[in-house]
DNA sequence: GAGTGGTCTAGACCACCTA
DNA sequence: AGGTGGTCTAGACCACTCC
């Protein structure tokens, strides 16, 4: 639909297929004006997403130099649901769900996220199967104001879809963070825990486009397969 | 210099001295425009830029709501120096180090990064004070062809500044992964580790504007104050 | 000098929110 | 209905790279 999108899915996909390798250079603006006849701008919004992306690298005088995007693989730079990224790096993922329910929260989770004492969550409980090892246990709070409805099979699949596709609610953006634990005695229990008890966490904030808050997550991950990767860039000037 | 990087500067100053606060709007973009006589284009690409910052989210329709940022205030998204963020946070950091030579660099990694086998390596080793308490193991390793003086007065200070601002090298992005690993002899030393012998470790490579693989850098950190923060975005469309 | 990407401008139409 | 941000276009000048 939108051109600037449709530009860059096409490149996107043209370098996932080997068109364009890394060290190569992307066509010239000139010549993706010309090519696709668009204008300037529209070529240069979709070659600045590809940048963010990592996708590629732009030089002065010179053009985009594609990039080495073989190590980024795992990139969790963006916010992607948990089935897009199985889906694309090919790993064999199992979800379990353990629980779901709604709740009150853990103690502290209402003041944390500033709800009023009202409010009530749904409490969510996964664990993630990877080629074989459970490594990933999953625990989401949605807040019911916004989720009236929540079923087993959802919570099996892909959360996030139902939310943005059967609820129509629009997520924007989201606040990380990644810290390391002591394994609790749930960690120990799904994630099979051999020597090191000890997790990495990471914890998120999802927020609605109009900025209100919908989802507190937590993503405990066995240390040892842990890997978590970035992409970034220099602040322009 | 460039129209638009003052708009965010100002812009980035007037929210974090709090002429706007969290849930406020920003000024509209035609007023952005009448009052600092710029184009359309000018005001948004500051805007945008605001927005990727995590500053703030803009609603169609609605105008540029202020995010709070003050959760987000350790966020490391950005390619910025060790100084700047301890300049910015106020915390007292005491860097300390521990040795600089150029190497062959440990085994292994001249493989890994692709390097022939006569390039040699500026090897820095660092430790971070924080507040009192020695919780970062800094291990640096610059390529001799980009970097051939160095000196211990540099190594104290900023060398992201030196490279930058000295040498005139131009640093393009990076890419960082951060895993979870077993403390080796040096980490137990160097960083007084008690009972979790285990470091939160960030790797990452630093590389120049044309691509060139400029810096490999280890950042180890004690688990038990490590803490990373990112801030992300739904992909347009 | 020719060609590249970077910045800036002016104007148009659309989709969305609020009233 | 009026205002907002989102997209798209056309044209200009500049800074940088490469030959």
């Amino acid at each position: 639909m939108k051109k600037y999108l449709a530009l860059y899915n096409t490149l996107v996909a043209q370098i996932d297929e080997g068109v364009y390798k890394a060290g190569d250079l992307l066509p010239f603006e000139k010549e993706l004006i010309d090519s696709y006849e668009l204008s300037r701008d529209t070529v240069r919004k979709a070659l600045s997403l590809l940048e963010n992306e990592g996708y590629i690298n732009k030089v002065k005088g010179k053009g985009s130099v594609v990039l080495d995007r073989a190590q980024y693989h795992f990139s969790m730079n963006r916010l992607t649901s948990f089935k897009e990224l199985s889906d694309k790096t090919g790993m064999s993922v199992i979800t379990r769900v353990h629980s779901f329910a709604l709740s009150d929260g853990e103690v502290g989770m209402r003041e944390k996220l500033g709800l009023s004492s009202r409010e009530k969550l749904w409490q969510i409980v996964r664990t993630r199967n990877v080629d074989g090892m459970t490594i990933i246990l999953d625990k989401d709070y949605l807040l019911h104001r916004h989720v009236p409805t929540l079923d087993m099979n959802t919570c099996e699949h892909s959360i996030f879809d139902y939310l943005e596709n059967e609820l129509g609610l629009k997520i924007g953006f989201a606040q990380k963070e990644i810290v390391v634990e002591a394994a609790t005695e749930e960690d120990i229990t799904l994630l099979e825990l051999g020597d090191t008890k000890v997790v990495a966490v990471i914890r998120s904030y999802v927020f609605l486009q109009e900025g209100e808050l919908l989802q507190f997550s937590e993503s405990r991950h066995r240390a040892d397969k842990f890997r978590f990767t970035d992409f970034a860039r220099r602040l322009p000037g």
